[in-house]
DNA sequence: TATGAATGAGTCTTCATTCAT
DNA sequence: CATGAATGAAGACTCATTCAT
């Protein structure tokens, strides 16, 4: 009985979640009225409120439930390479699946409002953290001498950098190759630089 | 007569366009309360309007401003670089440079409602320019054999990216190298890349 | 059967009183939340309704239920005076007592709310009765020539007024005297001036 | 031309003022829709918060508005008095048409949600000044032997409680005298009350 | 031209009441 | 009978834009 309760009331919040991704995701946060969040989750206005305490507690659920995949998936996908390039090449397919599948999502995540609305350490530990396990698997891979020395956590942030443009080009449709050749160039791209590196004396 | 009213037209627009950018970034465009850029630019709010028919061509007279002098500089020192690595390490300076003295452009220039606020093209314009003339001097070079060839488009794109993330990582106060260093690396990184790319059979 | 049926219903309605008394006096009428009615009685909220109509009419049952205990318990004090400075002390001090014992009902009969929720003679009704008696009582010694003769409408009425005055200092927290002392001053006060009255020609 | 302009805000004010007395005394405070001040005042919605913070700034105006008039009105009266009894008169007579004046306001002042709306000293002070103005007459006169000493403060407390009872009565339409014969009365009472008076041991 | 008071559409949020289980 | 999830009307407050002076 008390599961059942439970049950329907984890669908009404992920409903509204999707719905909230939804409308955040075309209006905006300024904009994402409540109502039509609503309309969305095919609810009324008023019971938006009994399962989230205000619009920015929605924004954050969105915003949480969909880092939380996202870091998972990464993860995954990382460690389940063996090879270096193996889990840089990991990193971008993951990172490039997950926002083809999830676009209304990645353009909040995105967007200026959703880094305004957590705090540095937040955003740190939410985009970070797959990117920390990248560096991690260079720190390695250099000390094991497969590429030579690099400061890990840059390398690792830039490799982020390269495949969110890409993402945002796509997402903008200024991109007509297939998700894989993109990603094959990333990788091929970043591993030439790696591959080359010449050690620098400091920094 | 008509010079003069011209001329404190036009000094009353930067006026406003000063006070707008440093209101929208402060602010955000949904709450870039058009009261608040009527004080810092020490005039009325109905004034304003004498100016401006809208927020929103504030908003993209703020862009537009800015984003015209950036495409000048990073041009210009494209331009005056000789080599390929000499522009690339050119392209990444400019940008970095510029971000740093105008910080609260940057803001407005990276966020969501920037980019919402103009068109697809627009931004294409805006933003590609000077990627564009990157991706002529990468053709050329590959011309001239000084690289192999390479995706030019996409390797400009990219090393967008890299510079951008550079950038944001910087606001967010992330990063204590100094600027120079930081170029130093992105470059370094990007030139081995280039250097040691091994031509792909097409794409 | 029914009879047990009924018990428990009264008892439910006794129970919900009780509650609503208190959420009444502590947030008023307008925000007298019905949840919150429901939480102190122990029940659900869509349980209340089963016993009441509205808000309003919890709100006047529990203003009826205690009106008549006030009534019972101020009547049956002046009855059982035999004097009439009895029983004006008698009704002094029920009131004050009353007020002691029930603050959070005071504070509800008392409010702007509580007046207009019933109508102009719900309101003499309820609160006037015993002053009527009071009257009475009045009117009578005045005849048996225990004191002179005066209006004994208006006479019981600011009897009422100042004990009301005197309780309402006291839930403020502006008097430090005993009840007891309280409601012999009040009835010297009212006895010196009956007993000094001047015979008025009119009125 | 600033004079002017400061002519116009106050006036605004003052209409604001009077549109929220009006409806306050009409609905309550929780009911007090700005929309209808707005109406009622003749402008829109948002220019009455051109002037005013919020609803309950509003409210606080209206109160302190006309406490502080009442208060002049009182206070002048007294003093206009030369004996006790005179002042006495005075005080009964100023509130009885002060409210006769200002119903609305009357209701206001006089509600839970008005005294609510200030914290217990400002009650004390709004409400309490004439009246400590009246216990100080009263000690006087008792020193200068007019009367027998009596309790100077609740002496005039209970005055002023069997003021506002009467006021109260004529406002719900249950008193056909006169103002003039019902301040007579009352004057009358008290006056009984103070000449009869006979010394307590304490308190 | 410049001003800033006035406007009112647009939003979030609360809460009495209903209703399916 | 009892429950508590769902509803949606109502109300406070904001802010881009207009307009009389």
């Amino acid at each position: 009985m008390k599961t059942k309760r439970k049950i329907v009331s984890e669908f009404r919040r992920a409903e509204i979640i999707d719905a909230a991704r939804s409308v955040f995701a075309r209006r905006g946060f300024a904009h994402g009225i409540i109502d039509e969040i609503a309309k969305e989750a095919g609810i009324a206005k008023g019971t938006v409120y009994l399962y989230f305490h205000s619009k920015t507690e929605i924004y954050r659920a969105v915003l949480d439930h969909d880092m939380k995949l996202l870091k998972r998936e990464t993860r995954e996908q990382i460690d389940a390479a063996a090879t270096l390039k193996g889990k840089i090449s990991a990193f971008i397919l993951a990172r490039l699946k997950n926002a083809e599948e999830r676009k209304k999502f990645f353009r909040i995540m995105d967007s200026e409002d959703g880094r305004l609305s957590m705090t540095r350490n937040q955003y740190r530990e939410f985009l970070g953290e797959p990117v920390q396990r990248l560096a991690s698997a260079i720190e390695e891979a250099s000390r094991r001498g497969e590429i030579r020395s690099v400061p890990p956590e840059k390398a690792a942030w830039i490799i982020a950098d390269m495949t969110r443009g890409t993402i945002q080009r796509r997402l903008l449709g200024q991109s007509s190759s297939s998700l894989r050749t993109e990603a094959e160039f990333l990788t091929s791209f970043i591993w030439a630089a790696l591959d080359n590196w010449q050690e620098t004396p400091k920094s």
